[in-house]
RNA sequence: UCCCCAGUAGCUCAGUUGGCAGAGCAAUUGGCUGUUAACCAAUGGGUCCGCGGUUCAAAUCCGUGCUGGGGAGCCA
């Protein structure tokens, strides 16, 4: 007989007559002579019901199951009395494949994220986190479902990278010395190491997407992205997941079109593949999320030039503690300002000072601010950052002349502003963080895995 | 890295002015013929985060370290 999973049975209409169920108890309860067992497969939110009565051969067995119990039920799908299920399984065969003792640390009530935090390996077996989990799991296939619906390419760009200016942060080394040669050699003599110079954990693939898109046209990265800063901060993780599109023939408006249109398509297949694991989001983790979801589905987004911004926070008549004036980077207080009271909505800044962006970003015809733009959103600050790339060869070298990086790294880089430039723009993409806006969950180390940060990397 | 807060039973927490270590849930055992975080009863369960100090006496006060949380910076 066929196994059938959970999420199918509770879906069914008829009753196919006799089912086989494989999964974990959730929870029991019992009378003297017979026993209610909820089980879980992990395939969805809710629980099948097992009722277990004494006549079955094993009974005084059964009666030992604990929650965490893993096991293999066979009976009959029949319509449930009771309240809260349609479909009950009478069973004829209880299999019990392994006990949880005592010490299972999951119970049948609600446990702290912090508890859980502690035990990683086991919280994808309570009711939230396999939600969130499963949840995970469709948006990345939406990724990429949108963007091969739209003739985009995926490029796996590469983890490990000889660049080690990026200036996206502090990077991870990537070595195969040993301790013991470094201390006999008395230094890090990169020339003997693995690839003959310096290596680190890439911070982005956006340099390796720029080549593709102006050899592909459209394409995306979406893979792990590694930051060694000491953040400490319920934002950030050392190892993350970033989408970073990248598009030939594009310039900023087309970038923030494209950013908009992902974003509302992402919020849509959530709402109809993820309904059910959504709902308990927006019943017990934050009761604003629909309307959160239909502002971000229904509403145009808004686009204000950094310039502007300035003036807008110049004239709110809020107290900042950090005081606005023209050149600052902003502050979380100020985009949060933007976002959740100006605008009430997401919103794309643009064009920010050329002092406070990085080198590759397309100098305006001011020659003092650069195509840039980043996405803010209510109660999550920066989904999205990016910009039109400096294809002119001559401004993209005046640049990094102006900032003091050294070109020959980069010739391979240039190459692409040498031989047939276009222009380009593309964007970063935090999946984290858009996994936060849609969970309303507010620690990012509850929507990964197994989150890595300063001092933790268990599991 | 900086600022603030917390650490007491498996979990969530209370613990008054420094004076016997507590509750709910969970667990264990028993009861109960349709339960829904089932219910009822009984039982067991403690390095009060570690180290040092003050005191007749410290979960409580002081110092220090560790761990966790919130915020800031950096950013996605």
């Amino acid at each position: 007989m066929k196994r059938t999973k959970i999420n199918i049975l509770t879906r069914l209409e008829t009753t196919p007559g006799q089912v086989l169920v494989k999964g974990w108890v959730r929870t029991k309860r019992d009378s003297k002579e017979f026993s209610f067992m909820e089980v879980n497969d992990g395939s969805c939110l809710n629980n099948i019901q097992v009722l277990a009565n004494k006549d079955l051969e094993n009974y005084s067995q059964i009666q030992t199951i604990t929650t965490g119990t893993s096991l293999v039920v066979v009976g009959d799908l029949v319509a449930s009395p009771g309240k809260g299920q349609k479909w009950e399984i009478q069973a004829s065969n209880v299999e019990i494949l392994s006990l949880a003792p005592e010490s299972y640390p999951l119970q049948k009530k609600r446990h702290s994220d912090e508890f859980l935090r502690t035990i990683a390996h086991l919280r994808p077996r309570t009711n939230k986190f396999g939600a969130i989990f499963r949840i995970r799991s469709e948006m990345a296939f939406a990724i990429h479902k949108f963007y091969r619906d739209r003739g985009f390419k995926y490029l796996t760009a590469p983890l490990i990278t000889g660049s080690d200016c990026e200036g996206a942060g502090e990077m991870f080394r990537v070595t195969s010395l040993t301790p013991t040669e470094v201390q006999k050699q008395g230094k890090m003599d990169f020339t003997r190491d693995f690839f003959g110079q310096e290596a680190n954990l890439t911070v982005s693939g956006q340099l390796s997407a720029e080549m593709f898109a102006l050899s592909l046209g459209d394409v995306y990265t979406f893979g792990p992205t590694f930051r060694a800063e000491n953040s400490n901060t319920s934002r950030h993780v050392a190892e993350f997941w970033m989408l970073e599109p990248e598009m030939a023939f594009c310039d900023l408006n087309g970038n923030m079109d494209h950013g908009e249109e992902l974003v509302k398509y992402l919020v849509n297949h959530a709402m109809e593949f993820c309904e059910e694991d959504l709902s308990l989001f927006f019943q017990f983790v934050d009761k604003s999320l629909p309307g959160l979801m239909d502002t971000l589905v229904n509403q145009e987004f808004g686009r204000l030039s950094y310039t502007d911004a300035i003036a807008v926070l110049k004239k709110s008549k809020k107290a900042f503690e950090f005081p606005v004036e023209y050149g600052i980077d902003l502050q979380s207080e100020h985009e949060r300002y933007l976002a959740e009271d100006y605008f009430k909505k997401p919103v794309f800044l643009t064009d920010y000072p050329k002092d406070i962006k990085p080198f590759y970003m397309r100098m305006n015809a001011d020659e003092k601010t650069v195509a840039a733009v980043d996405l803010l959103v209510p109660r999550i600050g920066e989904l999205i950052g990016g910009s039109q790339r400096e294809e002119r060869l001559d401004h993209l070298e005046k640049r990094m002349e102006e900032m003091n990086l050294p070109k020959e790294p980069y010739w391979w880089y240039l190459d692409s502003r040498r031989y047939g430039s276009v222009p380009h723009a593309g964007f970063g993409l935090g999946f984290e963080r858009f996994l936060m806006m849609l969970t309303g969950i507010t620690n990012i180390r509850d929507v990964v895995p197994f989150p890595r940060t300063p001092g933790s990397i268990d599991f």
